[in-house]
DNA sequence: AATCGATATGCAAATATAAACCTATCGATA
DNA sequence: TATCGATAGGTTTATATTTGCATATCGATT
C-alpha cells in the first residue's frame, strides 16, 4: 500500500444553487424563502417562523416580501391585530409554489447525485 | 379575448449555479474559472485570456490560483521570461477537469430545461 | 379606549465580495 | 547584460449584500 489513502486526498465538493428571479433582477426566491414558506404553513405565523429559525422577523419578512414582489401575487395571507397579534398563512398559490419547488429540487438533487459520482470518477487521478 | 395576454404576465425566471469548493470553503471553481481554462487552452496565455474577456490579469490569475489551491494540483503549466514574456497552458489534469465539467454542466442544463417546463406548468394560475 | 403581540418598513451599520492599483520577478532573446 | 512581455501576488478601494435597530400600524379582546 502507498503513502496516501482515500481519506488523505483533498476533498473537493460539488455545490449547486437554485432560485427564481424576476426579469428585472432584484431579489430572489431561494431555499431560505421556501424554507420559510414551509414553516409558515406549519406554524401559522411569520414571527413564530423567525423564532424557530433564529433569524430576525425583519429578515423573514423581507424574504417573503421579495418573493411576492417577484411573482406579482401573494404567497401568504396576513392579518393583524387581536389577542394573538396577527397571523400569516399560505395562500393556495403559496402552496402550489411550495409543491412545485419540492419536485423541482428533488429532480435536481437526483441529477446532482448521479452527475457528481460520474464527475469524480472522471477527475480522479488514477494514473499509476 | 381578455385584457391580459401572455406577454403581459410577469415573467419569472429559474436560475441555477454550479461550482466546486474545498471542504474548508474559501474560493470556488465556477463558470468563470472554467471559461478561463477553456480560453487558456485556445490562446496559450493567461494575459491573452484576460484581454479577451476584458477582465484584469489579476482577476483571471486569481481564479486559476484559487482553483489550483482548491484542487491541490496544477491545472496550468506556466512559464515566464523570453521574448514572448511567458505562457500558460493546460496540464493533462486541467484538460480532464474541463471535459468532466462540460458533461456535468450539460447534464444539469438538460435537467434544468425539463424541470423548468414542468415547474412553470404547475405554477401557472390557470383557474378560469 | 387601553392593551398586547404580530405584521410592516425605513434606515443605518456591519460584512462580504469584487475590482483596481502597483510593484516585483522571471528568463529567452538580442 | 539590457530588454520586454507575461507570470506572480500584496494591498487598497469600491461595491454589493446582509444584518440589525428602531419605530409605526393594526384590530380582536378586555
Amino acid at each position: 500500500m502507498g503513502k496516501r489513502g482515500k481519506a488523505d486526498r483533498r476533498t473537493v465538493l460539488l455545490n449547486y444553487k437554485l432560485w427564481l428571479s424576476s426579469i428585472t433582477g432584484n431579489g430572489k426566491i431561494g431555499d431560505d424563502t421556501y424554507n420559510i414558506l414551509n414553516l409558515i404553513d406549519q406554524k401559522g405565523s411569520l414571527k413564530a417562523v423567525a423564532d424557530e429559525l433564529k433569524i430576525s422577523y425583519r429578515k423573514a419578512w423581507g424574504h417573503i416580501d421579495d418573493a411576492e414582489k417577484i411573482l406579482g401575487y401573494d404567497l401568504t395571507e396576513k392579518s393583524r391585530g387581536g389577542k394573538e397579534g396577527g397571523q400569516s398563512k399560505l395562500t393556495l398559490q403559496g402552496k402550489k409554489l411550495l409543491e412545485a419547488y419540492n419536485s423541482l429540487h428533488k429532480r435536481f438533487d437526483e441529477t446532482f447525485e448521479e452527475a457528481y459520482t460520474e464527475f469524480k470518477s472522471k477527475i480522479s487521478n488514477n494514473s499509476k
